[in-house]
DNA sequence: GTATTCTCAACTTAAAAAGTTGACAATATC
DNA sequence: GATATTGTCAACTTTTTAAGTTGAGAATAC
């Protein structure tokens, strides 16, 4: 089994916030009904949004008809606002992070590590593709190009 | 703490890959140097570059003055190369990967989900980052642009 | 006041990462 | 051919992180 890099809660995290996305604007979703859209185990997605809310993304409301929306328009939220959110960092290394930079264990000096300065990189391009689609956009599927190389 | 995508093991792995570019075509270098010099525990660098040995990538050698050497020119072998080799692939999901493809846990279906669209894009254009530099590349340090954004 | 729906800290379980042990195998040297 | 040196490797332990559950509570609606 291949690692990935965006844990699980992450991914769901992203699926729900898809769901609410898509239904912006037509009052609050129960999270029981995103959890069986989605596929999500319903008490574990407590936690998500719960955690999403405190964040001030999302809006709840208790009680009957209760439930989740976005706090913000779907046009404002960015893929890379969402992954840094969950999980801190677009970076590949601590030490290659903006927000969250952190020396990593065991390194030698930063100021000559080779591989921090193309990580550095490489968060740079992520992070400008991340930031920029929209939970709003619609995101055109490649056609399916033959899964080839890498 | 930040997760860090790269394990402590890939990290390891790449610095001494750097080491042994460095000293390529000067004989066989010692596991221990390697560790002392690149501040990696000697036990699990042992792990490490059999491993290496192992995707025949290092070669080995054993008895009095014997050790490790690149199998390949630094020229060869790139960072992707690397990181595949260890962590079996650059996606950020499992079923955005290429050469190790496979279905995300608790997904929807493939074809229509919009975040693995967007991680196939951040894939590839990590790739072209990763296999453009390469083990033998002197890479330049950027001159620590102030450490703002991301 | 009762039913509904979110909240949240504490807990459990499961899995992966990190690192160690120790017996062994190849090579070199005397 | 014995000894010292250096890599090999599977099995094991420990630590950390991720994943998911529990259950008591708080807000809201009717």
């Amino acid at each position: 089994m291949t690692a990935g890099v965006l844990s699980q809660k992450t991914r769901y995290a992203i699926r729900a916030m898809q769901h609410l996305a898509d239904n912006y604007g037509q009052g609050p979703i129960q999270l029981a009904q995103i959890a069986e859209a989605q596929n999500i185990p319903a008490k574990f997605l407590t936690t998500i949004l719960s955690e999403l809310s405190r964040f001030g993304i999302v809006d709840s409301q208790r009680g009957k008809d209760g439930g989740y929306r976005l706090a913000v328009s779907p046009i404002d939220i960015t893929y890379g606002d969402l992954i840094r959110l969950m999980r801190g960092s677009l970076a590949l290394v601590p030490c290659a992070s903006r927000f969250a930079h952190e020396k990593c264990k065991n390194c030698l000096e930063e100021e000559n590590c080779r591989t921090r300065a193309l990580m550095l990189e490489v968060r740079d391009r992520t992070a400008e593709l991340l930031d920029g689609v929209r939970l709003s956009d619609r995101i055109e599927l490649v056609p399916a190009q033959a899964d080839s190389e890498n």
